[in-house]
DNA sequence: GCCCCCATCCACCGATCGGTGGATCCCGGA
DNA sequence: TCCGGGATCCACCGATCGGTGGATGGGGGC
């Protein structure tokens, strides 16, 4: 018997996700939480077998929980249960050591079949999730900027001229375009505005 | 008996919704949609009282499938059950002629009840949407670039030049200026990048 | 100790930008 | 019919920007 916590701040998702698995002979349901929080209290006191996590939750977010619950009991294995495929936080919960990653739009048979592999040791990933993966491992690593370049940037962003943002960090102008020029060469751009719409793309502003 | 068809492309989310309402006495579900295509056919079909339609779906969104449906059928009653509170298509949807809009986060008895008043003719918001519609109703409105101005912002936000767009839109410098300084005005700021960001936020670009 | 990176500063150049004050054309609504 | 707005064009100005080629000092790693 597979005994399973079910965490997940929609009252919905949740019974449906119980129902679901009260259906399977070889699965048990013996907690649910409707926070991050609260997860990580049952997780501990109940030591389930899987605990199936929603991300998005009030307070503490899936990711966060699940690292909670690893640092004290590695023996539990923790899938998220994640709505859309396009998250950056799944990347974060898989840092934070969970074994499977599962979509809310799979079919029932799947994420039956992704308990059980988890089960025995497993790792289950949906095909989103896995081609996610793939991607951020082949893309070109994001460039780093430095804390003051960043700063600088940001300013830019915001529409200020190069004295004025001089004057806010109370450098010079020089230093201001000097900064700029790193930012320039980091992002392969050759002006202001690019830069700025790149590093949004990019998630740096 | 309130007659209900429940339209979402989550299954879990589906069982979920069913499981719910099978508990309340006065409600039915006859029949499930697990895409808006299949929503409208059955709704057409059935004819419920009421349809519980997500917003995002496969295909046919929600807010589109809701027009059809009442293009067609004005008596029959359309819920949206849309999972985050911040979303654009939740004014197209009332635009599009919803009787209600709830959020699956709400406690169970908070959608049993959104239910009841839907069927008794009454509309049913949830109170994080009631919010943003009075936001909206009472934000200025977004200022209408035209299609040329919209151009030149987009090449603009691409990194290019003044002389480099007027080149490629085959027109003189000076009238990539103008266009750029009629953005500037409407959007209420006074340099390109300020502008895309501006544009950005508003969601014109 | 040395070297690299970050942050800071400076001067100079030509190109570009923002802003002003015009002008013409065309289309659709009053 | 007239009017207004969108799109187009022009010239001119001063401020700003991108780019070059430097310099200094401090902190971390080899």
């Amino acid at each position: 018997m597979i005994r399973v916590l079910v965490a997940d701040d929609h009252p919905i998702v949740r019974s449906g996700i119980v129902a679901l698995l009260r259906a399977a002979a070889d699965v048990e349901v013996i907690g649910e939480a409707s926070t991050g929080t609260e997860a990580v209290a049952l997780a501990l006191d109940l030591q389930p077998d899987i605990v199936l996590m929603d991300l998005r939750m009030p307070g503490l977010d899936g990711d966060q929980a699940t690292a909670q619950i690893l640092a004290r009991h590695p023996r539990v294995k923790v899938i998220i249960l994640t709505t859309y495929e396009s998250d950056d936080s799944i990347l974060s919960a898989i840092e934070a050591g969970a074994s499977g990653y599962l979509l809310k739009a799979a079919p029932e048979e799947e994420i039956l079949a992704g308990i059980r592999s988890v089960a025995r040791g497993e790792v289950a990933l949906a095909p989103a999730i896995a081609a996610l993966l793939v991607k951020r491992v082949t893309a070109p690593p994001t460039p780093a900027l430095s804390p003051r370049e960043t700063e600088v940037l940001a300013l830019v962003a915001q529409g200020l001229s190069n004295p004025a943002i001089a004057t806010r960090l109370f450098v010079g102008e020089a230093t201001v375009k000097t900064h700029l020029l790193h930012v320039f060469e980091k992002l392969g751009v050759s002006d202001r505005t690019r830069a700025v719409t790149r590093a949004m793309e990019l998630g740096l502003l």
